[in-house]
DNA sequence: TTTCATTCTGACAGTGACTATCTCCACCTG
DNA sequence: CAGGTGGAGATAGTCACTGTCAGAATGAAA
């Protein structure tokens, strides 16, 4: 299955967005073109944009877009999402690389554009997860609370960015959403 | 105060924005320029720009947005912000001309980059409203309710638009956050 | 009414993100 | 190894959007 190809799609996938990261950070997002990150990585700018599709995108992709429906359906618990929302947190924080989340989040607040592909990425992630939350609730509901779920999580993301990234985002997510947690321990009575 | 510029000016944002949307209807959103718009409403590009911005505020532009800070704080009330909501899409609803919301609305969901503008519009929006909500709550809990009331209203308004637009849009936000509504029941009784 | 300052408009040129298309080469399959 | 496939690079083109500038309409002052 990873094929010699797909092996290294990924592979120059990573440099791709490394190098783009390291521009980004020296000159500014804005004045960083296509054609300087293509050359850095040393691909062409077509396939920046095959595998991208943004230039936004390159920091704003997420791996949790790849998920396939069934992963999705595994992690997301339709009887307490939030708590699967707060694991996939801390899965993320941990896993990130050396410098951790802060290099790559910090673009989404700082740069209008970038936060916009976020806000586009969370949309996505919402319409996926609401048919998962229709179990208890009716299809007009699930699709409101999925959407308050995940951009409720963008809040706290933001708070946690506003006081400059000291503390966990695991702290801010569990501290922010507590009160929407209450939607569902109702649930679990019935 | 309504000086003879502001009064041309306002006119002619509303020339333009209808020219738009027949053109958009007629040969869909892709394929109309903004050249194109700015002689069919008898103005420059460089006004249209000037005016919306960009391409897609034409459509997802929102009285909302011109609204000053005292304005808002007057519709929002922060012990049931939901009832605010509902107040403001019953008004929205019968204060459109004569095609009804769904001519305008239709492109939010129809058209990705309409719908990407008009999450941009709602993100300025919950963090205007934010600070609303503060009073009852921390300012996190703040910020995410907030997200949560504001995305929350478009999952419901998209399904308004999935079922064909045919009941009213209060409707589908009146049955679709009932459960959120009971996140402020509990600060009535304190 | 004349004059001056301000502000809005249209015109123009430029940038760069993104698309469409083609050719070519490297990988998989029989 | 031969033929098919799909992805990579190169190129040209479109168009949204920006910056700038000169000129015209406005509103106020002389």
């Amino acid at each position: 299955m990873a094929s010699l190809r797909e092996q290294w799609r990924r592979e120059a996938m990573r440099r791709i967005q490394q190098c783009a990261l390291d521009l980004f950070d020296e000159r500014g997002f804005d004045a960083v073109t296509i054609e300087e990150i293509a050359k850095a990585a040393g691909v062409s700018a077509s396939s920046v944009y095959r595998y991208f599709g943004t230039k936004e995108n390159l920091v704003a992709a997420d791996e949790f877009t790849t998920l396939t429906a069934d992963e999705l359906a595994n992690i997301v618990d339709p009887a307490d999402p939030i708590a699967s929302l707060l694991q996939a947190v801390r899965r993320f924080e941990s896993g990130q690389r050396d410098d951790g989340p802060w290099r790559r989040v910090r673009y989404f607040f700082a740069e209008p554009s970038v936060r916009l592909a976020t806000l586009a990425e969370l949309d996505r992630a919402a319409q996926r997860i609401a048919p998962l939350l229709a179990e208890t609730h009716g299809a007009t509901q699930a699709r409101v609370m999925a959407n308050a779920l995940v951009f409720g999580y963008f809040g706290a993301l933001e708070r946690w960015y506003d006081d400059g990234g000291q503390r966990s985002i695991a702290d801010y997510v569990e501290e922010g959403m507590a009160p929407l947690r209450r939607l569902w321990a109702g649930d679990q009575a019935s």
